[in-house]
DNA sequence: ATGAAAGCGCTAACAT
DNA sequence: ATGTTAGCGCTTTCAT
C-alpha cells in the first residue's frame, strides 16, 4: 500500500547535491564513497553528514558508465531448482559478494535454443564476468564470448576448448570409475538409471561403454525427462523387477543422481529387499542426505562447494589483475563406498 | 586461456557507429533495439546488418542512466542451499525474464547483521523493483526501502505492515491447524522437530500453544541451527527414543521441514517401526519427494511455484503502471494427509 | 588532499 | 517514420 501512488519519488538527491551540502567538490564525495582512505578525516565527517542528511543512494550506474567496470558477476545455471548446483552456487555468490561483487541470475535451461538470447542480455548489462554451469551449447555462443573478451569461467565440466577458465571434473572418468570399482567388486547385474541431463548422459556413456569391455553388456537402463526425483528411483526399481522377475544375482543400480538413488532405496525398503544383500545401489553428488540415508547411500563425491569456490577465486584473480598461475582446474570426484553397496559383493 | 592478455577489447563498438555504418541516427537504432515495431521493415534490415556486421553489444547501463528504467529486479533469499524456496525462487526469474527483466541475486543470510549493507549495495543499481523472502528484520531497512518509493514485494509470510505488495501465507495459523488436525484425529504423545529459522519457530510456536489449548503440554522438543537436514530428522528420533524408553501411546512426530521429516521416517525404517501405528510422522512443505517417501509423508502443502508467479506478476503489474486490483494475496496452505499419520489415531 | 573539466553511451522529448 | 538536442550522474584525467 505504501507508495502506490507515489511514482518513483527516485532518488532525486544526486552526488552533487551531496557535495554542495558538504561545502565539497563531487569529486570529493566520490572519493569518500570509493576509496575513503583518500579523504582526510574531517572532511570524510562532512561528506558523512551530509550523505545521511539527503538520504543519498549511490547510483552505480552512472559509475560504471564512466569507468566500465560494474562490479557485476552473470552466473548462468540450467535450473535453480537442481539443488546438485546449490552449493556451487552459494560459494559463488559468497565469494562474490565479500569482495564487492553482485550477481546477475541467469537461467538456461537444458535446451540451447534461448541461449544465445540469454547471453545478450547478459552482456548489454556489462558484467565484470561471467561464470557458467557446464559448457554453453551452441558454438555461436562461445564464439561471441570469446569476442568480448570478458573473463568467463566455465565450472562442472571439462573441456578440450575452454571458452577461458575452467573448474570442473570429468565426468568420462566418474562413470568409468564407478564401473570399474563395481565389476571389480563383482557385481554383473547392472541397472542404470538416469535423467536425460547432458553431462548425466556423458556419465552414463562411459559408464556402460566401460562394462562392456569387462564383458558385461546387458545393463538395464531407464531414464527419464527433467530434474532427478526420488518418485524416478521408486517407479524405475519396480519397472526393473516387473521385468526381470527371476535371478539370484543381486541387481546393482547406478544412479545419475542421488536423488534417484534415493528412490531407490526407499522402493526397496517398501518392497522389504535387503540392501545390499539382494540389491545394490549406487548415487551421483554425495548430496548432503546421501550419508543418512537408510543404508547409507554409495556415491561419487563432487565438492560443489569447492567448485564455487574456485571458480570465483579464479575470476576475482583475473579481475584483480595479476598473473594467473593456472586459469583451468580439476577437482576431480572420488567414491564413497557405504552401506547401499558391498566391498566385496562375492560375499553377499 | 582466450582472452588472457587482451585488455578487454570490449565493445568498442557503439550505438552511434551502428548507425554510422547503417546510414541512420542513432535514436533510430535505439528504436530498433527497443521497440522494433516503430521502425519500417526497411530501415530494420539496414540496422540489423550493421550491428551483425559490427558485434555491436547493447549498453543498458547508459540507457538505464537516461531513463531510470534498469528492467533489473533484486531478489533476496535467505540461502540459495534451501530447497524450500527453489520453486519461487524459478518461476519468479521464469516469469519476470519472460518479461523482459533479470534477477540480480541477494543472500541475506538469516542474520540482519549485513542487511543494510545488503540493501546499499541493491539500491546502488537502481533495481526497478524488489522481491524479498520473509520479512526484513531491522525497520531501519523498511523504512529505507519505504522511502525511496521502489516496488517491493514481500513473500512467505504475511504481515499486518507490509512495506509495499506482499504475497504469503500465515505461520501461525498453519501451524495451529496442524495441531488441531492431529490432536482431533486422537494422537496425544507429540514431538516437535524444528530448525531455528524464525519462520519455522513462529509455526512451531504457535503448534505448541495450540496444543497447550486443548490440554497437551508435554511436548518433547528438539531444534537444530542452519538449514533442515534428513541428519536431524534421524539424530531427533534416536535421541526421543534414547530418552523415553517406554510408553504405548504412539509418538506423532511434528517436523518444521519436510526433509527433517523424511529423516525421521529413514530412522524409522532403519530400526523397523511401523508407520504410522508406532511413529506417525508430519512434515512442512510438502517438497517433490514427500509424496514418494515410504510410506508417503503426511505435511503442510506450500505452493511455492504459486507464490513466485503471483509475486512476479504484482510486480509487473505495478511496473505496467495499470491499478491494481490487490497488493496483499495469502495463498493459504493445505493439509496434505497421507500415510505417515492416521486419519484417526484411535484406530491404530 | 582536493578540485575542474570533460564525457562515458545511451534515450526522453521534441521536431520534422 | 525518422532526426536533433540535450543530459542522465557519475568517474577519469589532469591540475593545484
Amino acid at each position: 500500500m505504501a507508495a502506490q501512488g507515489k511514482q518513483h519519488t527516485r532518488t532525486a538527491v544526486t552526488l552533487t547535491d551531496v557535495a554542495r551540502l558538504a561545502g565539497v567538490a563531487p569529486m570529493t564525495v566520490s572519493r569518500y564513497l570509493n576509496q575513503p582512505e583518500a579523504v582526510r578525516e574531517a572532511t570524510r565527517l562532512k561528506v558523512r553528514r551530509a550523505i545521511e542528511q539527503t538520504g543519498y543512494v549511490h547510483n552505480r550506474l552512472a559509475g560504471s558508465l564512466k569507468s566500465s567496470r560494474t562490479r557485476l558477476v552473470a552466473l548462468v545455471v540450467p535450473m535453480v531448482t537442481n539443488p546438485l548446483f546449490s552449493d556451487t552456487f552459494q560459494a559463488i555468490n559468497e565469494r562474490l559478494a565479500k569482495a564487492g561483487y553482485q550477481v546477475l541470475l541467469g537461467v538456461s535451461g537444458y535446451q540451447s535454443q534461448q541461449e544465445q538470447e540469454l547471453l545478450e542480455v547478459i552482456l548489454s548489462r556489462r558484467p565484470d564476468g561471467i561464470i557458467l554451469t557446464g559448457t554453453l551449447h551452441t558454438s555461436t555462443s562461445r564464439n561471441r564470448l570469446r569476442a568480448t573478451g570478458i573473463p568467463v569461467v566455465e565450472t562442472w565440466d571439462l573441456s578440450d576448448e575452454p571458452i577461458d577458465m575452467l573448474v570442473g571434473f570429468s565426468h568420462e572418468r566418474a562413470g568409468r570409475e564407478v564401473a570399474r570399482v563395481l565389476a571389480g567388486q563383482g557385481y554383473r547385474r547392472f541397472a542404470l538409471f538416469a535423467v536425460d541431463d547432458p553431462r548425466g548422459l556423458r556419465r552414463a556413456e562411459s559408464f556402460v561403454e566401460t562394462l562392456a569391455e569387462q564383458g558385461i553388456t546387458d545393463v538395464h537402463r531407464q531414464t527419464w525427462q527433467g530434474l532427478p526425483a526420488l518418485e524416478q528411483g521408486r517407479n524405475g526399481l519396480r519397472q526393473l523387477l516387473l521385468e526381470n522377475p527371476g535371478g539370484h544375482e543381486p541387481w546393482m543400480v547406478v544412479c545419475t543422481s542421488d536423488t534417484i538413488a534415493q528412490g531407490v532405496l526407499t522402493e526397496a525398503a517398501a518392497r522389504g529387499l535387503r540392501v545390499p544383500q539382494q540389491l545394490a545401489v549406487m548415487g551421483f553428488g554425495d548430496m548432503a542426505f546421501a550419508a543418512h540415508t537408510f543404508p547409507a547411500l554409495s556415491t561419487v563425491r563432487i565438492d560443489g562447494k569447492l567448485m564455487g569456490d574456485t571458480a570465483a577465486a579464479l575470476l576475482l584473480e583475473r579481475l584483480a589483475g595479476g598473473e594467473q598461475a593456472q586459469t583451468t582446474v580439476d577437482i576431480g570426484f572420488s567414491l564413497v563406498q557405504r552401506d547401499s553397496t558391498m566391498d566385496t559383493a562375492s560375499e553377499r
